[in-house]
DNA sequence: GTTATCCAGTAACATTGTTACGTGGCCGAG
DNA sequence: CTCGGCCACGTAACAATGTTACTGGATAAC
């Protein structure tokens, strides 16, 4: 391995690996030989194909906070909506290992789950800001109504079970509307 | 193999093999050995295992269909969401088969997309009972709307993602609620 | 110079989905 | 009754998987 990050060129090989030839081909042999190391490197830099995909999962909400960042800025509610479907578009494959359970027999570990937490509470910051009538208990109970919405869309939208996947964009934004009105009301 | 439908005794083993060791047991050997037969019994009667895993998820629609057929006549219009959490809770395997990709590997082939878009179909035919004013594209939004929306709460929860899951069945009611009031208004 | 630590690689292990091959039993034709 | 074909079954093998000893070599500390 001449790169002198060793964890990165895993991580990249895999994040390759996976968006290039499937899931069926991420396996921790390919991994290495892609990433020109052997298969122990894996175990040593991961301690296995799970740990290798809990960091695609860290990885992945870094990203996703970092591209919703602006987003929550935003004057317009909806903005944070479209981020999430276009954030999850544009890095498919980490929406995927994190939601749609693209690598087989591993699930998320506590460090994941907890990262994603985080994620979370910035949305029901984010809430509060926009309704500042709301109390905490209130401003969760939306940002969870909203998550599990555009959660459940995009997921539809990615898993390739849309009953009209080339109207997607369409209905997803039809649907943020109806979602948000009546918070906004 | 003693039982006269060698399918059903295979399915039921696999269900079983899913339900009660977890998907990382769901093996062509432990299913075999559960039904009483040898391994290729599975690719005699399913062609392998995806095939087996198709024919779960079909059984899945026909059960799902038994089960909301009642709440599509409903007059709560509520009622029929609450029926897919319910189902979905007390058919946690074959959810989980269906849209949680619970066996690795294993996409849902065209014979058990066609089965899905057959109930989302029934989905749609409510929403114009229930409103119709709504022509059949009208009542085709709503429906993908509601199915995204219970999709993504049941999803969350079934998949162990959820910031609350103590609180799923209340969580789950507002957000239906929220949901259909603009429907229903 | 000696020693200890850490990382890489080879090779093996058990287990997976799948398939080639041989066997046996049932059922209809003669 | 006998024969023949067909269908299902099981054994055993195949390649590929995740994982883990074991070994070797480089490097830093003393």
């Amino acid at each position: 391995m001449s790169t002198p990050d060793p964890r990165r060129a895993i991580l990249d090989a895999a994040l390759l690996v996976l968006s290039r030839d499937g899931e069926s081909a991420f396996t921790v042999r390919s991994i290495a030989r892609e990433a020109g190391c052997s298969t122990t490197g894996v175990y040593t830099w991961f301690g296995g194909k799970a740990g290798l995909v809990d960091a695609i999962f860290i990885e992945g909400f870094e990203s996703f906070d970092a591209a919703l960042r602006p987003a929550y800025g935003s004057t317009d509610p909806a903005e944070s909506g479209r981020t999430y479907r276009r954030w999850a578009l544009e890095n498919r494959t980490h929406f995927l290992v994190m939601f749609g359970r693209a690598v087989p027999d591993v699930r998320p570990g506590d460090a994941a789950l907890a990262r994603g937490y985080e994620s979370f509470q910035r949305l029901v910051d984010h809430v509060r800001a926009v309704r500042p009538d709301l109390d905490e208990a209130g401003a969760f109970d939306w940002a969870y109504h909203v998550n599990a919405t555009v959660h459940g869309y995009v997921l539809t939208e990615l898993t390739g079970m849309s009953t009209a996947p080339d109207r997607a964009e369409e209905l997803y934004e039809l649907g943020l509307a109806r979602t948000l009105a009546p918070l906004l009301a």
